[in-house]
DNA sequence: AGCGATAGTATTTTCGAAAATATGGTTGAA
DNA sequence: TTCAACCATATTTTCGAAAATACTATCGCT
C-alpha cells in the first residue's frame, strides 16, 4: 500500500487533529509553549506539518478547554499565566474536587477501592525508582494523575469528571513553576498516602480536608515565592 | 466594493465560524436538531452553507460544551439527552450556582445590586406583556439567563462563570421538555422574586437555599412525568 | 513635528477538491 | 446457512490556495 501525504504516525488519538492536540497540550503545560506566546499559523504549519484547518481545530479545542485564548481575527495565543488566575483556579479545582472525592467514597466499590491501592502503589514504585527529583519526570506524571483520578473515579458524575480533568490540565503550568520554586521538597508522597488512607477507610470529611489541603499548598507556595514573577493581573 | 462569495452576514461573531456556532447551538438547544441525531457534512453545508473546515470548527466548539458529541472518525452528532444526563447536570449545577452565588453576595457592590434589580424588572416587564405563555419566549429566554447572570454576577470567579455558562446552555433543553410536561405552570416569578429578594438582602443562606431548589425543581418535574420518555441511559 | 489617510505586507479565515476511512452489500468457499 | 474477504459507495478528514481582515510604514497635509 502507497504511503503518501495523509498517511503518518499518530501517537495519541485517531485523527491527526487530536493527535496534534495532545502534543500542543503537552507543550504548552510544560511551558515550552510560553505563555502569553502568539500562536501563529505560519510558524505551527513547521513545526506540526500539518494544514491551516487542523490546526485551527487543534487550537478551537485547547481554547475550550482554557489553555489557549482566542481572539476573533486576530489568532490565538498561549493562555497567559497570573496570579488571579491560579488563586480563580484552585477555588474551582477545591470546590469540585471536594464534592467529588466525597461522592466517591460514598459510592466506590470493591474495584474503585483496588483501583486507588494499585495506582497509589505504582506511584509509589517510581517515586523510589528516581529518588528526588521526579517532579518533572513524565512516568510520574502520568501515576500521579492516574492516583488522583483513581480517588474521584466512583464519583459517578461525567459532566464533573471531565470539569475536573480540564481544570487539572490547566494547573499542571502551576505546579510545574511551583515545584522550580520551591526550597525544600515537599512530601508529596506522605500527604498521597494521608489521602489514599481517609479515601479507603471512607472517613470523607479526613479526604475532603486533605484534599482541599493539597491542592491550596501548589498555590500557596507560588504566592509565597512567585508573586512577582508572573503578574497578578 | 464588490460582493463576494465571503461577504455575507455575520449575526453573531465576527468570525463565520462562531456565528455558525451560535446558530448551531440555538437550534440544539430547542431541539430543531433532535438529540442523538447524526450531523452530517453534506447535509449541514446545505443549511449554514459553509464549508467543511468551517463546519467542523464550529462542530469542535459545540463538542467541547457538550452539546455535540464527536466519534472520531465517525462523525458528529446532537448529543443524547437522558435521565441520568439530567440528574448529573443538575447536581453540578447547584453545586457551582450556590457557590457562585454565595461569594457574588459576599463581593458585589452598589452597581452589582443595581444590576440584579433591574434584570428582574425587566423579566417582569416581559412577563407582564406576554401573560401566560412565556416559556418558550425567545425574549423571555434572554432576560430570564440574564437575571440568573446577574445574580452571580460579582462571584469574581471567571473559571467557574465560564462553566456555569456552559452548563446553564445545557440545561435548555431540559427546561424546554419540562415546561411542555407541566399540567399546570409553576410560579417562576415568585420564585425568581424570592431569589432576587434574598440576594440583595444579603441572604446568602437563604439565597443559596432557593436557587438550589429553583434548578432541582425543573429536574423532579421531568422525573416525574418524563421517566419513560426519555431513556435513563 | 503631529496626524490622518493610504498602500503594501502579514496573518487569519474560508473554501472546495482530494485523500483516508468507514459502511454496506455481494460473492464465494466451508 | 454462515462467515470472511472484497468491492462500491458514503462520509469524514486533510490539504493548500484564495479571500478577507488586521497590521505597518510611508506619504502628504496642517
Amino acid at each position: 500500500m502507497n504511503v503518501t501525504a495523509f498517511n503518518r504516525r499518530k501517537e495519541f488519538g485517531k485523527t491527526l487533529a487530536s493527535d496534534i492536540t495532545h502534543r500542543m497540550r503537552n507543550e504548552i503545560v510544560t511551558c515550552r509553549l510560553k505563555p502569553g506566546e502568539m500562536l501563529k499559523f505560519d510558524t505551527l504549519r513547521l513545526s506540526y506539518g500539518a494544514s491551516f484547518s487542523t490546526l485551527r481545530e487543534a487550537l478551537t479545542c485547547l481554547a475550550a478547554e482554557g489553555l489557549v485564548v482566542a481572539e476573533e481575527q486576530r489568532g490565538f495565543k498561549v493562555a497567559p499565566i497570573s496570579l488571579a488566575d491560579l488563586i480563580d483556579l484552585t477555588h474551582a479545582r477545591i470546590l469540585i474536587e471536594v464534592d467529588l472525592i466525597r461522592r466517591s467514597i460514598e459510592n466506590g466499590n470493591d474495584d474503585w477501592e483496588i483501583g486507588v491501592i494499585s495506582s497509589i502503589h505504582r506511584l509509589g514504585m517510581i517515586e523510589g525508582r528516581a529518588a528526588e527529583d521526579y517532579a518533572d519526570n513524565p512516568d510520574w506524571k502520568v501515576a500521579h494523575r492516574e492516583f488522583h483520578e483513581s480517588l474521584v473515579g466512583a464519583c459517578g458524575s461525567p459532566t464533573l469528571l471531565g470539569i475536573r480533568q480540564s481544570l487539572f490540565e490547566r494547573a499542571e503550568r502551576y505546579r510545574n513553576i511551583s515545584a522550580r520554586l520551591r526550597p525544600r521538597p515537599r512530601d508529596k508522597a506522605g500527604e498521597h498516602r494521608a489521602l489514599m488512607k481517609a479515601t479507603v477507610g471512607r472517613d470523607a470529611d479526613r479526604a475532603r480536608e486533605l484534599i482541599a489541603r493539597h491542592i491550596q499548598s501548589t498555590t500557596d507556595n507560588v504566592i509565597k515565592y512567585a508573586s512577582d514573577l508572573i503578574g497578578d493581573g
